[in-house]
RNA sequence: GGGCCGUUAGCUCAGCCGGUAGAGCAGUGGACUUUUAAUCCAUCGGUCGGGGGUUCGAAUCCCCCACGGCUCACCA
């Protein structure tokens, strides 16, 4: 790593750095996403962060882990906007995990974290995935869990000093699951039994009381869970979202008890900005239109996430744009000669076997709409383009790309229809260029069945002779009485595929047009 | 109000453990039997938000100010 001076060092190989001088032999790094709701865009930053910081820790021979957290234990706090309130507004309160998912099938947590998971696989993440209530019903949490009951008062002074708010008499850094109403949310601590490993408690809401066991029988609460996991899973490091990082937020609670309660050293902190959405308005997991992980990776390779993400630094705050700015970046990532890629962040963004394909994105979107998505025709098509040596089967892949970013994301501009009836625009064409569709139309006909370079020869051999309207303003007619527009695909190709009979008799409808 | 991050070419940003600025896109010129951000070559373009300070020397370090975004109920 002597390319400091030069700044190409990479954020994830500095903090690494600095995470191997605390712990250089077996660093862990801790990541953790409640699945209250579907898994976006925006939660790929906290498990990518990690899991950069951990290939470059790997890369530098250290046994690393990266653990991922889900907290599947936090209660339901209330009914969103994509719940049926029928169904869950009698369970708030009840954890993440004991509840049914909102389509009725299976666990809730489940629900959303299959898919994330499905979608962390085909990014390359390696992680071991935890969710709470195992962690907890493991027993691994229950010598944290005792110490925490037991410096119970310094931890409620650590928070108060922290956050400025004072606690209530009752307050415990124990959150009992009432046994009876499965609340998580509204028990009272009433003592705990160091031996016998249990917590006595009673319930705000139906009033039982219960003795139970520490393991699988609540959480503690948050600003508390956070320090003791460190301390129960050795935690170097750990990634969060800047929510956490306010003053006399989770991380500053946090990095006390670990210091006075726990006695270890906060782990390495990485402070991450959001990811904003540009495009398809705001994300907002209320209003539900989010994107997901997986509707991505249904539009571009994994690598392109992988690599939107890791090549801005943390703490920047990012947009994401799935509209055109997103195909720049396929391109950056697919074209090893691309300008301006940060070759390290696309090292961190390998996900497996990437396969290039050497085709613009956005001409295979095109290509792909002239030729229907068929394979064989696009691949046709693209060498007729002077695209050789085509992988086939990358190609293959990339188009069911092309074709899911073409429905979900595309701009209009990006679609190529070719109208039903004369589109307006056509009516307005200079009088060379009514002469020139004209004139087309009429040997059209004859070249049914030809190829699009033949093709192309007479349209651009008509457009260059003497009093014609030239090649630029040539095409530009073509376009306006087939698509409306004043740009387009090669026209050639357009013609070919609609049918050089069928473009006729529009072209010549064009030209009466515009002369009427 | 507290805090975090940002303010570098028209736009998006890199550079930031100091040595008088870079990329992509846009612009301009050219090439091309040019076509939906086209490609290739060349080129223009910056008082590095403002003001102080440290230093032989600061976009890079320290202080103050302005503007912008975000965040402070366990929503990454």
């Amino acid at each position: 790593m002597n390319d400091a001076r030069t700044g190409e060092r990479h954020w994830a190989d500095r903090e690494a750095v600095e995470i191997l001088q605390r712990e250089p032999e077996a660093p862990v790094v801790e990541t953790g996403i409640s699945p209250s709701g579907p898994f976006h865009v925006g939660h790929l930053r906290e498990i990518l962060t990690g899991d950069a910081l951990t290939r470059a820790l790997r890369e530098r021979g250290a046994a690393a882990r990266l653990v991922f957290i889900v907290d599947n234990l936090d209660p339901l706090r209330k009914v969103y906007p994509f719940l049926d309130a029928g169904v869950f507004g009698p369970l708030v309160g009840r954890s993440l995990c004991e509840l049914p998912a909102p389509d009725g099938e299976g666990r809730y947590d489940e629900h959303f974290l299959r898919p994330f998971l499905s979608a962390l696989g085909r990014l390359g993440v390696d992680a071991e995935v935890l969710p709470a209530s195992e962690l907890y019903a493991s027993g691994r949490m229950d010598e944290v869990v005792l110490r925490a009951l037991e410096q119970r008062d310094l931890l409620a002074r650590i928070q108060q000093e922290v956050t400025g708010k004072s606690l209530p008499e009752t307050w415990s850094p124990w959150n009992p699951r009432c046994p009876a109403c499965r609340r998580i949310d509204q028990g009272e601590v009433l003592g705990f039994d160091r031996e016998a490993g249990t917590v006595r408690s009673r319930c705000r809401a139906c009033g039982e009381e219960a003795e139970q066991p520490i393991a699988g029988g609540g959480k503690l609460t948050w600003r508390v869970d956070w320090p003791a996991r460190w301390k129960a899973l050795s935690v170097t490091s750990e990634p969060f979202g800047k929510d956490h990082a306010s003053r006399g937020g989770s991380w500053d609670t946090g990095a006390r008890i670990a210091r006075e309660v726990y006695g270890m050293e906060p782990p390495h902190p990485v402070i991450y900005e959001w990811i904003g959405l540009r495009g398809q308005g705001d994300m907002s997991s209320s209003r539900g239109n989010v994107l997901t992980v997986g509707e991505l990776l249904e539009v571009v390779p994994p690598e392109v996430l992988r690599y939107f993400v890791l090549k801005a630094r943390p703490a920047r705050a990012i947009t994401f744009d799935p509209g055109l700015p997103l195909l720049r970046l396929v391109d950056e990532v697919d074209n090893a000669a691309a300008r301006g890629r940060d070759e390290r962040a696309l090292e961190l963004s390998r996900a497996g076997r990437f396969r290039p394909v050497g085709v613009p994105f956005h001409h295979l979107v095109l290509v792909g709409q002239l030729a229907g998505f068929d394979a064989e025709r696009v691949i046709a098509l693209l060498e007729r383009g002077g695209y050789r040596d085509l992988d086939r089967g990358a190609v293959e892949e990339r188009l069911v790309l092309a074709r899911g970013w073409l429905e979900r994301f595309a701009p209009d501009e990006a679609r190529v229809e070719i109208a039903e009836t004369l589109p307006d625009a056509a009516r307005h064409l200079e009088p060379d260029q009514r002469e020139y569709l004209a004139r087309l139309a009429t040997l059209l006909p004859d070249l049914e069945g030809a190829s699009a370079d033949a093709i192309h020869e007479r349209l651009y051999a008509l457009a260059s002779i003497e009093g014609g309207p030239g090649p630029r303003r040539a095409f530009e007619a073509i376009y306006r009485a087939l698509l409306g527009r004043d740009r387009g695909p090669r026209a050639a190709s357009l013609i070919e595929i609609w049918g050089p009979r069928r473009a006729a008799a529009r072209l010549a409808e064009a030209a009466e047009a515009a002369a009427g």
